[in-house]
RNA sequence: GCUCCGAUAGUGUAGUCCGGCCAAUCAUAUUGCCCUCUCGAGGCAAUGACCGGGGUUCGAAUCCCCGUCGGAGCACCA
C-alpha cells in the first residue's frame, strides 16, 4: 500500500487517516507499504521544501516507519519511458488544442483533429516536450480513452503538460515537461507493486482513468477503495494545509505546532500520544461516505493511554486570594496519584493565604475543603481553618477544591486550543522538566513544555 | 447539463455481498447513581438509529424500483 501525500506543508489531523489505516493494515497482515511524494506539479501545488521532512516526522508521530520512501520528481525519467512505449503502442497523442477548445470538443463527444496523428509525428513532439521547446500551455500528451465514452470525466485526458515554473526540488529544476497525477500515480503504483490503494472520493475516477493506461500495457489495477472527507469537529480553523499556512503567515497563529491548528504538531505538542490518534481513525472506517471525527474520541483513547501514569497536580487559574486564619498545618501532602500511594506525596507549604478559582470559592459562611489541606469557613474574605475530620466530605456537606499557595506558587501559561490562560501552580511545578505531563486536578491533562524566566509555559492536553 | 457514489443513535462503527440468529453491535457522548479528599480513573444504569414511499417474500437494515437529501468528478491541481 501506499501513502502519497503532496508535500505542500505538514500534516493537519485529517492526513492521518491514510498512515494510520494502511499502517495498521500493514502490521496486522504483514503488508508494506511506502510514502511516496507526488511532487509533479512545480507551480498550482508548489512543493515547499521543508514539507517532505515534516510529513515524515509527522509519520513517526503516529508511530509508523515506511518500508520505502520515493519522490515522484526523481521519477520523471520512467515516466517518460511509459510515455514513449504508450505512444508506439498508439495510446496516446500530443495535442495543442487551447484547454477550453477540446473541453467543448470533448463535452459533445468529438475527438479533435491531433487524435489520428501519427505515431512518428507524436513521438517527436513528445520529445520536444521533454526538450522543453514548448512554454506553458502550447502542449500536452494525452491518452487516447474513448472520446464518447458516456463519462465526460474519462475522454481523453493530459498525461503531460508543460510546466514553466522550475520545480523547486534542486535535482528536478531542470524538468519543464511534467506528468499529470493520474499517469504519475498510476505507473508508479504498477512499479512499485502496489496492491492495494486507498484515496479520496475526489478520485473516484482515477482509476477508471488509469485503467485506460493498464489496458494498453496489459497490466491488472490494484485493489481499491474509496472514502469519504474527514471533518474534526473542535476547530475553529478550517482544516486546509493552505489556510493554515496564511493564518501562521498572517501571525494570527503562532506556527504549525500552536495548540489553536488542527495539526498533528499542535497535537504533539500538547502531548497527545500518536496512537490515540490512530486508533480513532483506524475507527472510522473506510466509509466513502463523508464523516465526523469526535476530538472526545481521540481524548477519550489518550486519556486511557496517560491517566495512570500521569502525577497530579494543583493548577489555580484567574485565583481570588484568602488569607488563612485559624492555625491551619504549615504544609499540605497529596498523594502523587491517588491510585499510586507508592509514588509518594507532593509538599506544598501551605503559607498565610491561598488562591481559589472564583467558582470555589465558597459563600459567606459556607465551608470548603482544600483538598490536601483540610476544612475551611469562609467569613470577610477569609478562610478560618474549621479542623473538621474528612467525614464532612463523606456526608456530602462539603465541596472538594483545588488550592495553591499565594506567595510560593509559580506562574504558569497554559496555552489551550481556545486560547492562553493564566494561573499559578504549586510550586514543584516549577521543577518538572519539560515534556513531562500532569494532570492539573480539576482542570484537566497538560504537558508541560518549557520554564520561562517570568512563567512556566504548559499546553493543555485535554479533560 | 453529463457521469459516478453514498444514506444505521449527537459522533463513529458492526450487520448489507449469501434476507430469518437484529425488538440491531461496540466505542464515544450526555444524564443519573455508586465509589473516590479531582469535574480524572473505576463500577452500574439510562438516553439514543436502520432517510421516505412502493414492490418481491412466510419474513427486508439487508434484494428491486421511485423519490428525498448529501458528496464527488467532467482542470494543462493533487
Amino acid at each position: 500500500m501506499r501513502c502519497a501525500p503532496n508535500p505542500n506543508g505538514p500534516w493537519h489531523v485529517g492526513h492521518a487517516r491514510m498512515p494510520a489505516v494502511i499502517g495498521t493494515y500493514r502490521d496486522r497482515y504483514d503488508g508494506w507499504f511506502c510514502v511516496r511524494f507526488d511532487d509533479t506539479d512545480p507551480e498550482t501545488k508548489r512543493p515547499d521544501l521543508d514539507a517532505y521532512d515534516a510529513i515524515l516526522e509527522d509519520l513517526e508521530y503516529l508511530g509508523f516507519e515506511p518500508d520505502a520512501v520515493y519522490t515522484a520528481s526523481d521519477r520523471l525519467e520512467t515516466y517518460y519511458e511509459h510515455a514513449r512505449d504508450l505512444i508506439e503502442l498508439g495510446g496516446a497523442y500530443t495535442c495543442s488544442c487551447p484547454g477550453d477548445e477540446f473541453s467543448d470538443l470533448k463535452n459533445s463527444g468529438e475527438a479533435c483533429p491531433h487524435r489520428d496523428k501519427d505515431v512518428e509525428t507524436v513521438r517527436e513532439e513528445f520529445a520536444a516536450m521533454i526538450d522543453g521547446e514548448y512554454d506553458s500551455g502550447e502542449m500536452v500528451l494525452r491518452v487516447k480513452t474513448d472520446i464518447e465514452h458516456k463519462n465526460p470525466a474519462l475522454r481523453d485526458w493530459v498525461a503531460f503538460r508543460m510546466v514553466d515554473t522550475p520545480h523547486p526540488r534542486e535535482e528536478a529544476s531542470e524538468y519543464r515537461c511534467w506528468p499529470m497525477l493520474d499517469f504519475q500515480s498510476g505507473i508508479d503504483d504498477h512499479l512499485i507493486g502496489i496492491t492495494h490503494i486507498i484515496r479520496g472520493i475526489d478520485l473516484q475516477d482515477s482509476a477508471k482513468r488509469q485503467r485506460f493506461v493498464y489496458d494498453y500495457f496489459d497490466w491488472e489495477y490494484p485493489e481499491v477503495v474509496h472514502w469519504g472527507h474527514v471533518q474534526i469537529d473542535a476547530y475553529d480553523v478550517k482544516m486546509s494545509t493552505s489556510t493554515i499556512a496564511e493564518l501562521i503567515e498572517e501571525g494570527e497563529l503562532d506556527g504549525w505546532d500552536d495548540p489553536r491548528a488542527p495539526t498533528l504538531k499542535s497535537l504533539r505538542r500538547r502531548g497527545i500520544r500518536g496512537e490515540a490518534i490512530v486508533d480513532a481513525m483506524v475507527g472510522l472506517g473506510t466509509s466513502t461516505s463523508d464523516v465526523d471525527l469526535a476530538m472526545s474520541t481521540v481524548y477519550a483513547n489518550n486519556r486511557e493511554l496517560i491517566d495512570d501514569g500521569t502525577d497530579r497536580r494543583f493548577l489555580v487559574r484567574d485565583g481570588e486570594r484568602f488569607p488563612l486564619e485559624g492555625s491551619p498545618p504549615a504544609e499540605a501532602t497529596p498523594p502523587l496519584h491517588p491510585d499510586h500511594e507508592e509514588r509518594g506525596v507532593r509538599e506544598i507549604p501551605v503559607g498565610d493565604a491561598v488562591l481559589l478559582e472564583p467558582t470555589d470559592v465558597p459563600n459567606s459562611g459556607d465551608r470548603v475543603w482544600l483538598k490536601g489541606l483540610g476544612c475551611f469557613q469562609q467569613t470577610d474574605e477569609t478562610l478560618r481553618y474549621t479542623g473538621d475530620d474528612i467525614e464532612v466530605v463523606r456526608e456530602g456537606a462539603v465541596d472538594v477544591v483545588h488550592w495553591v499557595p499565594a506567595s510560593e506558587s509559580v506562574p504558569v501559561r497554559l496555552r489551550t486550543p481556545d486560547g492562553d490562560v493564566a494561573g499559578r501552580a504549586e510550586p514543584g511545578v516549577g521543577d518538572l522538566e519539560a515534556d513531562e505531563l500532569v494532570q492539573f486536578e480539576r482542570v484537566g491533562f497538560a504537558r508541560i513544555d518549557r520554564h520561562d524566566d517570568e512563567e512556566t509555559v504548559a499546553y493543555y492536553t485535554h479533560p
